[in-house]
DNA sequence: ACAATTTATGTATATTTATACAAAACTGAA
DNA sequence: TTCAGTTTTGTATAAATATACATAAATTGT
């Protein structure tokens, strides 16, 4: 069932990203659409951990949203050794900058694996690692 | 009266600042030992007003904090005018700039005034507004 | 495989936060 | 000043969120 959170964690931080969620009730339902079932409390534990807030939209209404210091500022450092780039956050975020760094979809990334403050990102062939950290970098500041 | 919503708005934003507030009610008891004495739901919407957010603190714990666009993002432009700096922010946001803006504690900036979405600085005489918008601008990221 | 330990989750509920509504305070104009 | 419109606030409460506790599931070491 371990792998059933993670599932759930990048479900959520997905969903987060392209909707505009009021409520923890409604994010409950929306997983439910595909098939993960968990009550409000599991969610807010959840919310917790992703760093996830609950914002003020532009719009003036309530929205939940991934804590801006996750799109950057939360990497600890971004080293180079061949094909793979090694970024070190802060504790447990590793997975929510993945996800963020897989949402770029840039070319040159064929993958991310992400422990607690660890990440791999396996750079492609026939790409500059150092020139995918740089775009990476940059598409990550926001 | 309207004066006094200014004024909590500042003290809020300072104590938002300066202190983990966990939650309103905490403030509200802060509040109350400087003379602003108000119930729970005029902070509920003195924060959404605000874009003060309920964020997880590096120690896990919950705590309100002012949304990071604030610190720079939510600057839309930033004109100068003389001695003057003239900062354009979203709808709402001059207020929370300013105060951003003061705690820098720049020599370059003698006092600032801030509308709606508009916000005035003034740059003390013998500065180079040019180079007080660069130091502000840097300040304000982070 | 088993026991011990850690992690994850639901249930029930306490706590916290948001808001509908009404009243009070303020504003601008005549 | 007085009136009409606007803004702010409190009260009461609805709505949303967090958590204590118990249990189950997963993990670890033997």
């Amino acid at each position: 069932m371990y792998r059933e959170k993670e599932k759930r964690h990048q479900a959520i931080l997905d969903l987060v990203d392209r909707t505009n969620l009021s409520s923890q009730e409604i994010l409950r339902k929306m997983l439910k659409t595909i098939g993960l079932e968990v009550t409000q409390a599991t969610l807010s534990r959840d919310l917790k951990e992703l760093h996830v807030v609950k914002t003020i939209g532009e719009d003036g209404e309530y929205k939940y949203a991934i804590m801006e210091e996750i799109s950057g500022f939360q990497i600890a450092s971004c080293d180079i050794s061949g094909n793979l780039l090694v970024l070190h956050t802060d504790p447990g975020m590793a997975q929510a900058v993945a996800f963020r760094v897989d949402a770029l979809g840039l070319a040159g990334i064929l993958g991310t694996v992400a422990g607690d403050d660890t990440l791999l990102v396996v750079v492609a062939e026939g790409y500059d690692s150092r020139k995918v950290r740089k775009d990476l970098w940059q598409g990550v500041q926001k």
